[in-house]
DNA sequence: GATGAATGAGTTTTCATTCAT
DNA sequence: TATGAATGAAAACTCATTCAT
């Protein structure tokens, strides 16, 4: 099933994670060819520079978080409270552990205020998370209220993943998820009470 | 009532506000200097160098927030509802509109992960801020749960200073103030309503 | 017979020119540069910094004279007698008009104290010096005595080498070849007294 | 019976020691000053430059060898014998544990070769000492071959200082002394033996 | 496509020196 | 005299980018 990795994916995915890991400064072209296994030289043939790659970085991330994370909280075929817990699990899942935490919410810090074009791929991102979870919520909220209590969890689960990166501790980011399944009055699940 | 400033505090302010806005790595010697009115080589009349410059700011910023911002919260003669709406609204004057937003959360993304000396006074600030929300949370419910309810309130704030600087729109910053006051069961006071 | 010289070699020749002329702290890496028709970031493609650049050299140097000037003097199945002539004379046409001296005694005094991984690599060509010249003086003085001659001719070279820069006049350094010569009875070469 | 210090003897003093451990290049004013207790903008009362103050440090060094080192070897009312032993005596008294060696050996490396105005003193201070062996050995060998056989003693002498540096070992050093007294038939004194 | 040598502009840092107080 | 803030030139080093092979 696995696609076939083309090098031009193998530069992105080393990219994106030494970008997360180290900041976008603090990342040579150097850094990223030594990461997947290429010359500093060769990393030109599939992007013009280090600003048109970290875009492609960007995009490919928004892409990947509409396909794994938001996709199925738009199935309307599925109940509201299961779609706002795999929604839930699943920002759980991609985010505890992660060496970093969240690439967009630290570009949305080093580069936000400085560079348009990252600004609005990052932007693209929170809102596509935000409109996720609202169309969870709207349901029982109401769109309008919905859409800021999305504002609000995700604002909270940015601060935490920065937490638990500061801490390496996930309390702080778990007990997000938990308040955010409350929205719809949901506890918290079976297994995420086994694995706490 | 303003100290005289001395002009290595010139240099830490022009410094703070340069980190705050365009982050550490992108901010030059060359900007500091210019910052406050010196050439490259003074500042190093002042810092032994970049980072001895950025923890002497941390420092400061430090012992700033616990002055001015956190200070009162301990003040037990003082009713705790009146101490959490001072926190909470020192604390809002303090971030919105500064460009930027919070130094320390910037700086936790930009170099918590690859620096101990710049994460553990991150720590301290974090720290020095959920003893002082803790405190005032603890009389109605508890240490322990007070602890917990502080951390919250201050990821979701960091998270809602990341994105009043992302979408220009102070709105989800203003809610955690509100929600945050809503812990001891006060409403938003008239000021802020005002404001709002 | 000369071998085809790399780059690094390139680089690592004129600086080890330059530092046994102008110093080690004296020389720039743009001096480097220059010596090797290089701009100055380009020398970094080679070696990591100036120090890393100033070992390699010093290694460089340590290997060449194990080659060039000592590797001989342990050649048993050689009279004594003829290997002395041939180290001593070896060394003579090492160091008799070139600039700058002996770069291991000229670093030894600028950085020999205050750096132990150049004072090591001093310490390991003067030992190589001594083993060559005790070894072909052992058989006729024993190898304790043969040791303690071998370090005071070194000694006397050096001192002279030193003397040499400094007046401009190789008699004392010669001075030192005939009586390290005659520590085996041997009387000046012909080609030797030629060139006195 | 000591004079009185001046704060010029004391910066002169400040920088020979640093100028012999550290070098030239790597003595910075700073480190001058903060060595005789003055700020750095002090010394400049004294001394127009570093350069100015290196060579009063030079100039005041041959003085006192003069007096202290050399001016006894020309009492001709003493036997040559007895000051032979007392210069050598005394040479080994100065340099035995001094750390850096002898400052004009290591300057005549690290500026001779580059600037006259240190040459020039450097070339004086061992003259002098020249002058001073070969006046005391001329009598048994002659002025020329006296003055031939003080090069060589010095020459060793030196070659001998920058080891002694090197390896912490005096060996070297102390034999370069007997076998200048050697040149007058003189035995080790019981003095020395007794260190020895 | 891949390489890696070379570039050159930019950054941090050092430091002898000047000068107003 | 003494200070120490400020200077400015020079040094070490970084790194995105180019390009001949």
């Amino acid at each position: 099933m696995a696609v076939k990795k083309t090098d031009r994916d193998a530069v992105m995915e080393a990219a994106m994670n030494l970008f997360r890991v180290k900041g976008y400064h603090h990342t040579s072209m150097a850094d990223i060819a030594e990461g997947c296994g290429l010359l500093k030289g060769s990393v030109y043939h599939y992007f013009s520079g280090k600003k048109d790659m970290a875009l492609a970085v960007l995009d490919n991330l928004i892409e990947d978080a509409r396909r794994k994370l938001f996709a199925e909280a738009k199935d309307t075929s599925v109940p509201a409270a299961d779609r706002l817990r795999t929604l839930v699990e699943a920002v759980e899942g991609y985010f505890v552990g992660r060496e970093g935490g969240c690439l967009m919410g630290n570009l949305a810090l080093e580069l936000g205020n400085a560079d348009a074009d990252f600004a609005n791929r990052i932007r693209t991102y929170f809102n596509d998370w935000k409109d996720a979870l609202a169309v969870v919520l709207a349901e029982e909220h109401g769109m309008k209220r919905a859409e800021a209590l999305a504002e609000d969890a995700i604002a909270r689960a940015q601060g935490a993943i920065m937490m638990m990166g500061l801490y390496r501790d996930d309390a702080v980011f778990r007990r997000a998820g938990v308040d955010t399944l409350a929205l719809l009055g949901l506890g918290t699940s079976p297994a995420a009470k086994a694995a706490a």
